[in-house]
This record gives structure tokens, sequence and C-alpha cells, in this order.
DNA sequence: ACGCGGCATGTCCGATGTGACATAGGCACC
DNA sequence: GGTGCCTATGTCACATCGGACATGCCGCGT
């Protein structure tokens, strides 16, 4: 796909919680982004409040420093799996994880218990 | 890195919750795989519960059959983006996500599942 | 038995992520 | 100013992933 350039440019003035509405992005794309966002951020966050550098990181990842700065900038070219790894390189436990997930689960305003939009996907065919 | 062909061979003659026990598995790497396969799992049940073929949730990716086969196997070929996609593409919310990552929790060593029997209840509510 | 729908497995080749490297900006300290 | 450390950004060769296609297996209804 192509519109992976045009993530570049958002990711540049970006802020979580309310950038993707903008684009057309299919409610699964842009669910994915936001969790994306949210585990780079998670990142970014369990790293720094452990003195840890990037450098030092990425060693423990067997990669590089530079591929590091990408993931918790939010690069497209950095997959899930990567990020996952990264968290899990930090001594990010489960619980830790599913609290990161589940602190996005009202994406729209940030901080919404609200929301029990519990339903299906949609019945069409 | 090279420890990815190892995962193929592994797949091969798998068991979940007690195999990477005995590979050389570091902890990032196991606790990510075991990541992944939770949500395969997670995947097959939902799609299974909503009455939906691999090839309709192959349709809504944009992917093929095999892919989402594979994908439910927990083949090493298939990314966790991958695996993301098809979740929300089946209508998983952060909640729900953020539950099957919680049920892993504590997956370590001992302990819990043995075996097969290690079913949580049912994600949906 | 036959066909059929759903799933699994294997193999291509084009798309994309990955590590390594180079380079630059920002800061602190001497 | 100069040095060292951390981070950001760009590029590139190479490995892996991804969709498509082919094929086989299995259960089921006719």
């Amino acid at each position: 796909m192509k519109p992976r350039k045009r993530k570049r440019l958002e990711a540049a003035g970006w802020r979580v919680g309310d950038a993707a509405e903008f684009l057309g992005l299919s409610g699964e794309e842009r669910a994915l982004l936001e969790l994306r966002l949210a585990l780079a951020d998670e990142v970014r966050h369990t790293r720094t409040s452990q003195g840890t550098t990037q450098a030092q990181l990425a060693e423990r990842l067997g990669s590089s420093q530079s591929r590091v700065a990408k993931l918790e900038a939010g690069d497209p070219s950095v997959s899930a799996d990567l990020l996952l790894r990264a968290l899990f390189a930090l001594g990010v436990s489960m619980r830790d994880l599913a609290e990161v997930v589940a602190s996005l689960k009202g994406v729209g305003g940030r901080g919404g218990a609200r929301g029990r939009s519990r339903r299906r996907p949609d019945p069409r065919r």
C-alpha cells in the first residue's frame, strides 16, 4: 500500500488520540494505527523511566539505534512485532500491556470510560 | 536473524502452553510467541462464533484464505500486524483485546495451563 | 459415490520490514 | 571551541512477509 508515506507525514504533526479522524481510514486500520502509537509511546516511556538508552535497547533486541528511534517515533516502517519485542525486552509484563491496550478502548476521547460500544461489526454482506 | 527458521520447526510439533519451555527462547521471545498464539486463537474463536468463514475474513482483510488459515494456525510467517488487523476486522474491541492479553499475565512456567485445558470462559460478553 | 464448501499446506514472486551505516542536531561538561 | 553522549533521519542490500494460486483432506448433504 502506498498510504504508508502519508502516515509518515501525519506522524510528524501528531497527537495521540485525535489524529486519525481526519484521514479516510477504515475502522480497522484506524484501530491498528492507534494501537501502534500507544505501544510506541509505551516503549519510550518505559525505556526512559528505566534510564535505558535507545542504543542499549537496540542491542538487547539485536537491532540498531536508528530502528529504535523510528520505532518510538511511530514510523510505519516498524512492525507491530518489533514493537512488542521491544516492550518485552524492556520487561513490560502482559498485565502492563493489557492496561495499555485497555486505555484505548474508547478511542475518541481519551479517558473515555463512557462509551460501551459493544456492537457487532456490521451485518451487511 | 536466524532463529526464525527454528520457530518454523517448532511450530510443526507444537503444543500451546508448554512448548516454549524446551526451546532456548529468551523471555521476550517466549512472551511474544505466546501472545501471538493467544491472538491467533482469539481470531479463530471470534470468527467461528460469528459464523464467518476464513474466506470471508480474508476478503475483508484484502487477503486470501490460505493466509488466514496460516494465521489461525500460528504460523510464524504471519506477522503480529496481520493478526491484529484480523482481529479488528472481526470487530474485536480494544477492551476485548485487552482481556485476551490480560489472560496471559501469568503464564510463566508453571502453573497454569497445562496443556489444552486452559480455555478462558469466553471473551464475549 | 459424487460433488461441495470449509480448512490446511506448499510454493511462487512481488511488497515491505530490518539491520547497518552515515550523518546531523541537541545538550552537557570541561 | 571541542568532545562525548543521546537521539533523529535518510539510504541501501537483504531477509522476511504477503497475496495468489494449486492441491489435498475432511465432513456433509443429495
